[in-house]
RNA sequence: GGCGGCGUAGCUCAGUUGGUGAGAGCGACCGGCUCAUACCCGGUAGGUCGGCGGUUCGAAUCCGCCCGCCGCUACCA
């Protein structure tokens, strides 16, 4: 038994929002490269679903005031709609919360526990609920708050597995080094190549505090597993790699993962491939990072609140154009096909997308199956009336070329290179028909010549209807069904011509994409926000800016567990090889302590001898650049600077800010 | 700070290994056509190919420096 499925996978969705923009990119371009490759006579097997197990999860369930189950359910159910609606003909899709996954998870942490990869220790540090994440205490600010999502952090202490990541880093770089198509595109793999370089940590593989996910097997306080390595685990799960004996085989390694740049280096590029290592399973084959899509500059995402969700979108459309609701949609697929970011990121906009339906859609394919169509039935009663009629040069160079093009353009997943190729046979036949004018040559008489020609336009429109299938279905069908031909032509047929034969009777032409009224000034509107989503601002944006927002209150108590006092700077000196940092000895009180702090852009060491300041004294002890800094100290901000804050008068070193 | 990348017509961007007069789409203007969804075709727009040097017979394309962006990462206890 061996490799039969041309095996496709997006992540897994985090249930805890809706579909976005986002989701609905990776979603519909793991859609478009699995019927590019159906289409192609590939037997496919595409996976998608949902992660369900997140600690997160369960407590957006709670706020909700729902059963977890219940909610899980009812969002699972909410994805698999969204993307029937967006027409992704996905084969299966997993919910980590199916025994059968759970029982990969647990069978997967007992094998490398049992091995050796998977050892018991314990964690302290921070912990983000929100993006499910442990922080280094040099990755988080003064304000413990997330790096990523800004959100405040929770301390955790609690006993822990680890997977021995660090063993397999080696071996990692090695195999990236040695299979340069691994990651793609090439920025990403040079991403992934530099968060190797600076060296593997062992990741934490489990969690206390919670009961919602799969437990830790054979350790009753052994908590759950962490969500990130339970989450991985779903493309295996997906094989039948438990039940089905060998017989996995037939679809195990993945083919092509895709995914969102975000979660490539960190997670599918390493921890991934060193858990596959560690089962001494065979590696994916691809692995494909996107860009995102940003709107109005900024980033978008499920924590932040500028989001649009696709079906949305697609009703806007639907209303603003009188487009039937399946072409609409078709439009918003090739519209984020054909703009989908690559190695940057891009801009997603309703402008953006009006000027593709209008221009690509209404005005070149559209327009030109419709004029096509429109002058056989006109000219030739709707009926290709010669079986002597052929596909003309140069035409059917053009053909071949264009076809061979956009093929190599989807195999690398470029879509917005692949449909440029394509359209390029709209724009050629165009030309074409403008040369030729068979509308002149009938006049003149000349009926074999303007069937001649309107023949090598309609091949074009046969091999346009198979070529555009991946991103737009629904459109294709239509396409086939105003040719009326049974299905769409598979791909082996786009560079054989020549295959409408004569007495074929052509069906009724309709426009497909009827245009948006500039006129009319039916616009597509405002942004369409998910639901549940507040409107406004990121939160990313007032989290991040220095000046944080002056209404949060905390209480007195909390206050009181800030010890503040003054000290007194008896040596300092810069930390070697940074430009901010200086090392400080202080004297607080009846102790002396050192501190690390970052303002070396603002004084000299010389400047800061003698000087009392003040610090935070009960400061978790953190080590920065191998030095162990036992507390803060605190200075106005100004443009980045930081500019000491000094008492009034000299007070006795240790002395009490409150 | 380190690593990677980018900076080409008003806008969005193509431009493999250096060489015919530097391109496409959108927008604007002019013209043509009339089969077609006021569509399509052609032309014009005269862009120092971020700046300065260098290699070369010749560079947007190679090298160095600088400026400005972006991504990843790192030192802002």
């Amino acid at each position: 038994m061996g490799k039969r499925y041309y095996y496709i996978t997006t992540p897994i969705y985090y249930v805890n929002s809706t579909p976005h923009i986002g989701t609905a990119l990776t979603t519909i371009v793991a859609d478009a490269c699995a019927r590019f490759y159906k289409r192609r006579g590939r037997a496919v097997y595409f996976l998608t679903g949902t992660d369900e197990n997140a600690p997160k999860v369960h407590r957006v369930a709670q706020e909700q005031g729902k059963p977890t189950q219940q909610f899980v359910d009812e969002m699972a159910e909410v994805f698999a709609r969204t993307w029937r609606m967006l027409h992704i003909e996905y084969d299966v899709f997993i919910r980590t919360t199916e025994e059968r996954h759970k029982r990969t998870v647990t069978e997967v942490f007992r094998r490398l526990r049992e091995k050796g990869d998977i050892y018991k220790g314990s964690y302290q540090g921070w912990y983000c609920l929100s993006c499910e994440t442990f922080w280094a205490t040099s990755k988080i600010g003064a304000e413990r708050s997330c790096p990523d999502c800004g959100k405040p952090l929770e301390w955790r202490d609690e006993p822990c597995y680890y997977f021995r990541l660090s063993a397999y880093e080696s071996r990692l770089r090695e195999y990236i080094q040695s299979n340069p198509h691994f990651i793609q595109p090439e920025v990403r793999r040079n991403e992934t190549l530099g968060f190797l370089a600076e060296g593997l940590q062992d990741v934490a593989v489990s969690r206390s505090g919670t009961d919602w996910g799969v437990p830790v097997p054979d350790d009753p306080d052994g908590g759950v597993v962490y969500v990130w390595f339970d989450a991985l685990l779903n493309y295996l799960t997906a094989t039948g790699w438990l039940e089905r004996g060998e017989e996995y085989l037939d679809l195990w390694p993945p083919d092509l993962q895709l995914m969102g740049k975000d979660i490539l280096p960190r997670f599918h590029a390493t921890i991934w491939p060193a858990m596959l290592m560690a089962l001494e399973l065979p590696l994916p084959e691809r692995l494909y990072g996107h860009g995102w899509f940003l709107v109005n500059q900024k980033k978008m995402s499920k924590s932040l609140g500028n989001v649009y969700a696709p079906l949305e979108v697609a009703q806007a459309l639907t209303t603003a154009s009188g487009c039937e609701l399946p072409y609409a949609t078709d439009a918003f697929r090739y519209y984020m096909l054909r703009e989908m970011p690559t190695d940057s990121d891009a801009e997603f906009s309703l402008e953006g997308l009006e000027t593709r339906y209008n221009g690509d859609l209404a005005n070149d394919l559209g327009n030109l199956v419709h004029r096509t169509l429109s002058m056989m039935h006109r000219y030739f009663e709707g009926r290709v009336a010669s079986g002597e009629w052929r596909v003309e040069e140069p035409l059917a160079t053009v053909f071949q070329r264009q076809v061979e093009r956009a093929t190599e353009a989807f195999e690398q997943v470029d879509f917005p290179r692949g449909l440029r190729e394509v359209w390029e046979i709209i724009s050629a036949v165009n030309r074409y028909y403008d040369e030729q004018a068979p509308w002149a040559q009938m006049k003149a008489g000349d009926t074999q010549r303007a069937g001649q020609v309107l023949y090598t336009g309609l091949e074009a429109v046969r091999i346009l209807c198979g070529l555009i299938e991946p991103a737009m279905p629904a459109v294709a069908h239509a396409i086939a069904t105003q040719l009326n031909l049974p299905t769409v032509p598979p791909w082996s047929e786009l560079t054989e011509f020549n295959r409408l034969p004569g007495g074929h009777i052509l069906g009724q032409p309709t426009p497909i994409f009827p245009r948006l009224q500039a006129e009319k000034a039916t616009k597509l509107g405002q942004p369409h926000r998910l639901e549940g989503e507040p409107p406004g601002e990121p939160k990313k944006e007032t989290a991040r800016q220095g000046d944080k927002a002056m209404n949060e209150t905390i209480t007195i108590d909390e206050f009181k567990r800030l010890d503040i006092r003054i000290a007194r700077v008896v040596q300092a000196e810069p930390v070697p090889k940074t430009d901010k940092l200086l090392k400080l000895t202080i004297e607080l009180g009846d102790e002396t302590r050192t501190i690390v702090a970052g303002i070396a852009e603002t004084y000299t060491p010389e400047q800061l001898v003698g000087k009392q300041i003040v610090v935070l004294a009960n400061l978790q002890p953190a080590t920065i650049r191998g030095i162990v800094s036992e507390g803060m100290l605190l200075a106005a901000e100004v443009d980045g600077k930081a500019i000491l804050l000094i008492p009034d008068r000299e007070v006795p070193t240790g002395s009490i800010v409150r």
